[in-house]
DNA sequence: CTTGAATGTCAACAGGTGTTGGCCTACGTT
DNA sequence: AACGTAGGCCAACACCTGTTGACATTCAAG
């Protein structure tokens, strides 16, 4: 009530705390993703966001509580249905790699991915996601067969994700993000295509065919 | 009951000791498979083990010699030169999930791939498993090529493992073994052909150049 | 200036951790 | 039977954890 009338100030509810409070987050998440649920502490959150420890609890209650705040992530998938059939592989590859590579401060899905493979809230929160984001968009660009085809994509982009960014296999880390596209994109395709034809027939003699390997 | 000097006894070195130690190592195969390694503690492991907890330290030294120890692992491949290689995609993925869900009793597997996402220690046993076990097997069943399909070929794997055992999402966890064959066999035999195809089109030098992710 | 809430610090509690050293006990060897 | 030793237990240390409550500081409004 006391800011609506400044003139000065566009921003109608900005508290001096909410600063603080997104400082916090910010180290929050940078520590989760680094060192998972469990190694991490408020005491070096609280430092690294130069404030007292205390000062966590007050903002976030708890630290499964600042974990919940951590964990809020918004995939930002692209609209499927415009991509041609063709190409759906090679894109969702390369969205894929560069929603994890481009910004460096945002490790969200770090987070996640990292703490769902030992904290059980974690997981839960990542059914959540696929449920709510991942399903849908792929619906949406495949149709009925999505349902079959949609976990299996998972599969095989989280197993990216996973050698790539957690267990770092220097056979995969050594790759650019192009040649990831050319070496993935031939299984992502047969994926697609082979619930495509489950779909018109009930026939699985054929193998799929890879899209052109450019 | 025998002692040292029976000439019968085929096993020289067979110490009272080494029964517990057995137990204590199974106990601390349990608890580092549901718990991963933070959450895993002295205390807990010799209490499974019904032993008390300096037992533990007094035979591996300390908790981190006591997770080496749980890590010792065999992959067990099969020898995949005697698949013919339109059923290789079938059979891999059809062993790997036999592998992960027969003996319940062993999760050595679970061990690792759980403690590899936020234990170094735990990766870098994975890239040795990785280079000493899973490029050998794949590079006989696949001749020169397989340098640049084996590791995609575990990403796919390890992402199925990742999302069925770890994450259980539960549209993956809802489909039977041999369900999963058939969902995933595409992707693989795709990526298989893909390398295939391009060993023998124009061979344009695959050598990677090193890129640095995050 | 006074006031009172918002913002932040300090010190401590209560519990859990890996790890250690001393003490006991049972058993295989002599 | 005596004994030395390996196998096992107990209690404790030193440290770290999340969390809490009392106290200090800032800051805008009356």
């Amino acid at each position: 009530m006391t800011s609506a009338q400044d003139p000065q100030a566009p921003r109608p509810a900005e508290k001096r705390s909410d600063r603080t409070k997104a400082v916090i987050l910010r180290a929050a998440r940078d520590r989760f993703a680094s060192d998972g649920y469990e190694r991490t502490t408020i005491r070096a959150v609280a430092a690294d966001a130069a404030i007292d420890p205390s000062m966590v609890m007050r903002y976030f209650g708890s630290k499964e509580r600042l974990f919940d705040a951590a964990l809020a992530i918004d995939l930002r998938l692209p609209d499927l249905t415009a991509v041609a059939p063709q190409d759906l592989a090679r894109t969702l590859v390369r969205h894929f790699l560069d929603r994890w590579e481009s910004d460096p401060a945002d490790d969200a899905l770090l987070v996640l991915l990292r703490s769902a493979v030992t904290n059980e809230r974690a997981a839960l929160r990542m059914h959540e996601i696929f449920a709510t984001q991942v399903a849908p968009a792929l619906g949406a660009a495949l149709g009925p067969q999505a349902a079959a085809v949609a976990p299996v994509l998972t599969t095989q982009l989280l197993g990216l994700a996973l050698t790539r960014y957690l267990i770092r296999l220097p056979a995969i880390t050594a790759l650019a993000p192009e040649q990831l596209v050319d070496a993935l994109a031939p299984a992502v395709q047969a994926t697609v295509l082979a619930a495509a034809d489950a779909a018109q027939a009930g026939s699985r003699s054929a193998v799929p065919r890879s899209a052109d390997p450019r």
